[in-house]
DNA sequence: CGCGAGCTTGACGTTGTTCAACTAGAGTGG
DNA sequence: CCACTCTAGTTGAACAACGTCAAGCTCGCG
């Protein structure tokens, strides 16, 4: 079992990464009242849809993959680096989680108490307004994915998947990415055999390079091209 | 040209039906000092994706259909009702529109200065919350149609999509939807062709009625079916 | 060394698009 | 009032894209 903790450097995260310097006093101490901190193992399940959304979570450090399910089908929204909030649509609608999110490697997470964000968010004006910004943000990228999804062929959805992975979460030309066939193909809409190929063509298109689970972007014009056109 | 009109009765609708009476004196007059009122034609661009968003969209009145584009390919993202905002996004973000919208039918809006929006929004909580609302309940509606779009093969994705209109837009078995078959194929992500079989297909089987532009709905429950397993 | 999960590869079937021909209805001009 | 045209819708056939299935491969791990 867990143990229960409560650092002031995640708490000062939240502060700095999501609300920036928004809260005062004491809406700072009504959050820190009403939370909990808890690592979630690679693999785990950290929200499901569906359930009860009773807090916000923030991810203060670690990989996760936020997921859409309904019985056997399983659609990846995106991968999320750290210092992100998820759950954030839960603030206002009906509670429950409108996604799932499962760890990709070892997370440790916030978990804010609903309602008293919902206290703050309704007296402070800087707090409501960061959070519009998160999840406006989050709409952006939602309509990036869903135009990618439906409107490109395989090639062009696991161009942009790589692309998204290098801009939004590693940054760097080259990156090890803790994702099997399998979520590669449900990031992008495919078969895992698909995936496999696709991927395959790239290497020998020398777009990329793979080695195990690293991707290296060797051409990143060419990429942006497929993305486009492929 | 059309003539600049300002009715109160316009800037009373958004209070009620998007801020709820979050807005005191001082912040409606500044949005009363920084709106126009514009009549759109049926077909004609209210906004369009990639300019520069500076104003708010308020629709007091009539059918709009937002959608991305890029190139040629166009996914519609959904129809929508009156008493809604469009642009929420760009509140927060670059002030670019994210997606295009046209009127379906003569549309009646209310363009609020995005500046006079983000002060007002930034120092009043009660205004920032209802956007934060807005922007989620957008973002959920999307989640739906990721996934009715990506997971779903035809049947499915036409069967949710009337759906859609009955119980967001219409609110009735039948409806006379100001849609062409290229707006529902739009709609499904799928071809023109496609979208006129699967109707056929829904009216060989008495799902639904078909006259003209009327659909009804003749067996909801079966169309609940398809939406699911189709 | 052998086992099993994840990955790869090829053959084949299904789904949905594309293309082309045809039809119906609405508007136009003589 | 009747040809004429134009557009939206319909239908069928060919084709491409992609998924499914089955077999084989690789590599980490007991």
């Amino acid at each position: 079992m867990a143990k229960p903790i409560n650092t002031d450097e995640c708490l000062e995260a939240f502060c700095g990464h999501v609300t920036h310097g928004e809260l005062n006093a004491e809406d700072k101490q009504l959050l820190n009242d009403n939370r909990v901190e808890v690592k979630y193992n690679k693999g785990e399940n950290i929200c499901k849809q569906g359930s009860f959304a009773n807090h916000l979570i923030y991810i203060k450090e670690g990989l996760t993959k936020s997921y859409l399910e309904e019985d056997d089908n399983v659609q990846t929204l995106c991968v999320n680096p750290a210092n992100n909030i998820l759950g954030i649509q839960s603030v206002t609608t009906e509670s429950v989680f409108h996604y799932s999110v499962a760890a990709l490697e070892d997370v440790y997470a916030c978990l804010f108490d609903m309602k008293a964000v919902k206290v703050i968010a309704k007296r402070n004006a800087g707090f409501a307004y960061e959070l519009l910004i998160h999840s406006n943000q989050n709409q952006v990228l939602t309509f990036d994915r869903l135009f990618s999804l439906t409107m490109k062929q395989l090639h062009g959805r696991m161009a942009d998947i790589i692309l998204c992975l290098h801009k939004r979460v590693y940054q760097s030309d080259t990156f090890t990415v803790n994702l099997s066939r399998k979520d590669l193909a449900e990031l992008t809409a495919m078969s895992n055999e698909s995936a496999t190929r696709i991927l395959k063509d790239f290497k020998d298109d020398k777009i990329i390079d793979l080695d195990g689970k690293t991707i290296s972007i060797l051409d990143k014009d060419k990429l942006i091209q497929v993305s486009k056109f492929g």
